[in-house]
DNA sequence: TCAAAAGTGTTATCCTTACACCCATGT
DNA sequence: ACATGGGTGTAAGGATAACACTTTTGA
């Protein structure tokens, strides 16, 4: 250990800032993720260097934009993870880091590739989450491997625990998952993960040491469960996820994903894809035309099919207008 | 610049762990602050050994505990600040400084004194905000200080910057503290700090070397405008206060903040401290009550005085029965 | 008997939800 | 003509906001 002015035995400590750029692509939601070959994709990432940027955001921003050809206008701090897998091993050589996730919001490119710099392209963010997609039918995984896992893992209680841990593995169980009446709450993704985790059944967790879970199934079930992803990549991918459901509700961060001009439909397909579940079309119309966020530009496309749609535009103005312009999704379509 | 294994002449990185510990007082909402003859009072903090402490949350908990006779039940991630101040000064001596300010739920102990530990006291927080508690009439210092102020900073557009500038800052100051026909929205405290850093008007943005605002009624209208804090501990307790307040209203987070039993007043008061304005009495009741987040104990008290009040407590198993409980506080009272 | 705070009943309004039907285009 | 998606009207139910009045204690 050197000597670094922060006094004895303290370890270097160096600060990793991480960003889930999501945009949407039709009706998938993408993330970027950088992946070489031999590697486990990861999120674009890199250190902070307090010399060249004043403070975190700015050095996300330029470590981004130096990566990818991406201009990234939205930009917001999820959560700082002191621990670089769940379980860090103090162990390991090189300093310890701790890692700032960032959400930022951007469209897809125009040009013809999806690809966005040498291994940086964007990948559907249900590959990693397939059970947080609800927009056909409940995702099968659900009921073929998820749910009888975890309630195996739930009715097993640890030994050397107070008994009644295995009562809150089941409340956890019910409220994340909707089971017994809870209904499925979109914006419990990370929560959702974090109990998947804890209960061994991502490749993340067996990774950083803990006991592997699919007991009934085997490992062999594992790519079932998602697409893992380096460090704790998909710890704040999950973050992101949740905290992108819960604020299109209440703020108008939907028209960073948005282009220029839009139809409603494909506004609701956007809101749709992140939140992965159907809103109701006319109740969803509605609520755009109410909350004054849009303005027609006077065109329309054919681009959508059948009859032509009508074109909109994000009114900027809003922002200054009322105090909390979002769009609440309403109850299930 | 020593050798740390971080890479040739990146600086050292210190993360400094904050805590905004806020506990009710009666009407009065307080935080913990550590204040030492000849300083600037601060919030309790120290900094993150990864040695000792797998987790950042895990490290403030014992950071806090070893330093005050509190338990802290509820802690929350706020934000994390790569700046020391706004304006790092680069040329400082020792390592930069990263800071992760929590948000932390206590009760006051009963223990006579408000003194926690040797120098920490639980210090009301409309010290450090006094435009923030509109429970009473309107703040004065808002008409007599602050609004002619910022007005004057808002019309007086900026040389060397675009001319629509000067509209950005009308448009902040209408929509942070409600001038014509926008309502003033409690959960703001952290926009309204920020514009006031922006706009000279607190002791810390002079420290950090901006130009210092209060033109017209110089620099001894100052302390009006709240007590400054260290470092940037007052922009770390706005982020604590808007994050409560916000929360507040959707998940049960009050009852950390009351006794075992209490009356349905208390709890309302409870409320309104944070919140800084009234709700209506009646409606706050048949909320709380449709809510089943209370039950009643049984019991009654006469401390409130007046007619005896009815005792309730909390219900727990509300967290296992409703996917989001919370109290929306309702309009104006 | 009066002050102080607890506690209740009722109505108007708005927002949310749900339902079912018509319209304009390309094939 | 028909398939496809765009686009609309309306009614039921629940939540919210606002109103004023009665009850029980201590002083």
């Amino acid at each position: 250990m050197v000597e670094n002015g922060l006094g004895p035995g303290r370890p270097p400590i160096e600060i990793g800032l991480s960003a889930a750029i999501v945009a949407i692509d039709g009706d998938k939601p993408a993330i970027l993720v950088v992946e070489r070959a031999g590697t486990l994709p990861a999120l674009p990432s890199g250190p902070f260097d307090p010399l060249s940027h004043r403070t975190l955001e700015i050095g996300l921003r330029a470590w981004v934009e130096a990566q990818t050809a991406l201009k990234i206008g939205y930009v917001e701090q999820l959560y700082t993870f002191g621990d670089r897998g769940r379980h860090a091993r103090f162990s390991d050589r090189g300093p310890h880091e701790v890692s700032v996730g960032y959400l930022a919001l951007t469209r897809i490119p125009k040009s013809s590739a999806r690809d966005v710099g040498a291994d940086a392209a964007f990948t559907p963010w249900y590959d990693f989450f397939p059970w947080e997609d609800w927009r056909g039918d409940r995702p099968g995984v659900l009921d073929e491997l998820i749910l009888p896992e975890l309630r195996s893992w739930a009715a097993d209680t640890p030994t050397r625990h107070e008994a009644n841990r295995g009562l809150e593995r089941r409340e956890r169980l019910r409220l994340c998952f909707g089971e017994d009446g809870m209904p499925w709450d979109e914006e419990r993704a990370l929560e959702r993960y974090e109990l998947l985790y804890d209960a061994g059944l991502v490749e993340e967790a067996a990774r950083d040491g803990r006991e592997r879970g699919l007991k009934r199934f085997g490992a062999g079930a594992a790519p079932a469960l998602g697409r893992p992803m380096q460090h704790d990549h998909r710890r704040i991918l999950a973050t992101a996820i949740s905290r992108l459901r819960g604020k299109l509700k209440y703020r108008p961060v939907v028209f960073e994903l948005m282009a220029e001009a839009f139809t409603l439909t494909e506004l609701q397909r956007t809101m749709e894809a992140a939140a992965g579940r159907h809103v109701h079309k006319q109740n969803f119309r509605r609520l755009v035309e109410n909350s004054a966020l849009v303005e027609p530009t006077g065109g329309t496309t054919l681009r959508t099919g059948g009859r032509p749609a009508q074109l909109f535009r994000f009114r900027r103005d809003v922002l200054k207008e009322r105090p909390a312009p979002g769009l609440r999704l309403g109850g299930r379509g």
